[in-house]
DNA sequence: CTGAAAGCGCTTACAG
DNA sequence: CTGAAAGCGCTTACAG
């Protein structure tokens, strides 16, 4: 049986099926293993023509390293795990396909987990899944992102990890990515001052998530830098839900003294507001405006389409993902992404 | 300082934060690495009480072995790969979702691998990613999965593989899961002839999709077997997407002779012609009929919530990782799941 | 700038 | 049923 053998050097093994090792490198390049390894790790002690007369081999070859063989030297994979407890999915994927956007050709893959922050044991499941995979870095996704006690155990771990979170927190073991959820509610009220809007209703998440308190304040303030400002009647605070909007909603449209607009924490409880709108006999936008956050593929199925505070999911899951896989503990400690506003069909001003 | 000492033995060295290896558990248990090897790999080659003893002590150091040590000896990770090209997050969410009930405590972790299978070297991608990862398998998720050319890749690297798919199909080297995507739409069928209606439309996804074929032909057929009909005028083939709906939409309501009800191949389509009737200022359902596809969640947020075909696809992906991961090559090549209709308030009987 | 030795934590192949 | 030796494909620590 005839052998290929390689065009240009005429010494290489036909391609066996085997992919090739970094001995076989060494071996065909003439030089100790050990520097091939330098040269896969961009150590500066090689010499330029030792380096380029490598990785023209490896490329010829089309040699990649061993994660499971490297990892194991390195007492760390090349594994991201991302670490999640929300429930849209929309936001989830873009999170993950802005990581993947990071980690393409990087050596590096993306490892899901989700989690329920609500249930007892879960850091402890974090642990095990980060010690056991001995994972490069972790993304903490919001919720799970604001949860301190989360980030403290991955500290004393001494695993590099970044939080995505709605505003600044101090965390010095942390990489920070800030999504400024107030300017986005901000741009909301602006937008509906400009209107003409003065009786404003707002329907929130839980007060326990730090995104709804930023978006209730960013709104807020907003608003009272302008001179308005909403009665504390006019605050009921949801689930982040579809149904409970629709349950905050009936209060709001109950009596004949309605509000003319609603922002809502999410699109999802502004798909609630809809609902009642249409079982009442509402129009949306000319008896009521609605304006939503996150700006989710909802926000157009609605009809009519639906006001919304688009996010930049993915870019933030990029950035996040970039910043773990940075070389170095250089600067960067904290990114930002600011959301804005997407005017679409769901206001206009006032009767 | 006191060291801590076990309390059941007294020599096991005090909890250093490094995890114990398989060398500390042969010394402690006074037996060689290999004996624990065999129990670590359920291995019957073990005496009964050498493997209860063993095992205690592991529970009690709470040791666990390494995945990348055991994936560098076994020349095969224990990661299961994730590859799918599909633009519903709440599909590809609830699939991971799915995956990961499987693969909880069970050593093996879930890599996400989104692929453009419309791009040339898509094919490459995922090979790259397989043999470099050495992954323990790889789910196939449609419409990936109905590559024939990704699978016979597959099948050439001797990697295990699950594909997910709406009809049975002629694979010998892969595991199946057939979602029978007929049946629900033949479901569909049934309930739009019991209510009365018999000018129906059709707007299906594209034909490439072998999704959007079964569906179809389930829905014809079905309708065929108790007399019914479709002519072709009444069938619009669109793109799956929330826009191709709008147009279909637009095609089939816009003269005098509209069809009483409409059957959408999913839910993105079925909102596309709930915009549409609302522009027009047609009722749904007093004067059309709506049925779609996926039981996404946009089908409750919807106004009047949508009748629609629920997938399982939790179930689905369950079921995809656990073929792959169970020991053996047992039998198990093809496990069924089948969708069912959810009835909302989206139909009635035509005026 | 380069390399020989030892080791990361497991398993395979072989021997008993 | 059990174990000593060699090896998986890399890197660290040390020497030159």
């Amino acid at each position: 049986m005839p052998r290929k053998t390689s065009a240009a050097t005429g010494t290489r093994p036909a391609s066996t099926g085997k992919p090739a090792t970094i001995n076989d490198i060494a071996r065909l390049a003439g030089v100790s293993k050990k520097t091939v390894s330098r040269i896969i790790n961009n150590s500066p002690l090689v010499r330029k023509d030792t380096r380029e007369k490598v990785e023209a081999l490896m490329r010829e070859v089309g040699y990649t390293p061993d994660p499971l063989a490297r990892g194991l030297a390195f007492r760390r994979s090349f594994l991201i795990g991302m670490v999640y407890d929300n429930p849209t999915a929309q936001y989830i994927v873009d999170m993950q396909y802005g990581a993947l956007d990071a980690l393409r050709d990087s050596g590096y893959e993306l490892v899901v987990h989700p989690c329920d922050t609500r249930s007892p044991g879960y850091i402890d499941g974090v642990r095990r899944f980060v010690q056991q995979q001995k994972l490069h870095g972790v993304m903490l996704v919001p919720r799970a992102s604001e949860d301190q006690n989360l980030a403290d155990m991955l500290a004393e771990l001494g695993v590099r990890y970044t939080r995505i979170l709605p505003m600044g927190v101090d965390d010095q073991d942390a990489r920070l990515v800030v999504t400024h959820d107030r300017d986005g509610a901000a741009e909301a009220a602006d937008y509906l001052l400009t209107l003409g809007h003065r009786d404003i209703a707002l329907i929130t998440g839980p007060s326990a998530y730090r995104s709804a308190v930023e978006r209730t304040a960013g709104f807020v303030e907003a608003l009272a830098s302008r001179g308005g400002s909403v009665p504390k009647a006019r605050i009921i605070e949801a689930g982040y839900t579809f149904e409970s909007g629709v349950a905050a909603a009936e209060k709001l449209l109950a009596g004949k003294k309605r509000p003319t607009a609603i922002f809502c924490g999410n699109d999802e409880m502004a798909a609630g507001v809809y609902k009642v709108a249409m079982r009442t006999g509402l129009s949306i936008p000319r008896d009521l405006s609605v304006i939503g956050f996150d700006d989710s593929p909802l926000a157009s199925r609605l009809w009519p389409s639906l006001t919304s505070v688009r996010r930049h999911t993915r870019d933030t899951g990029r950035i996040a993902a970039t910043m773990l896989i940075r070389a170095g503990n250089a600067p960067m400690p904290v990114a930002s992404v600011r959301p804005h506003l997407v005017v679409r069909d769901s206001c206009q001003p006032p009767a």
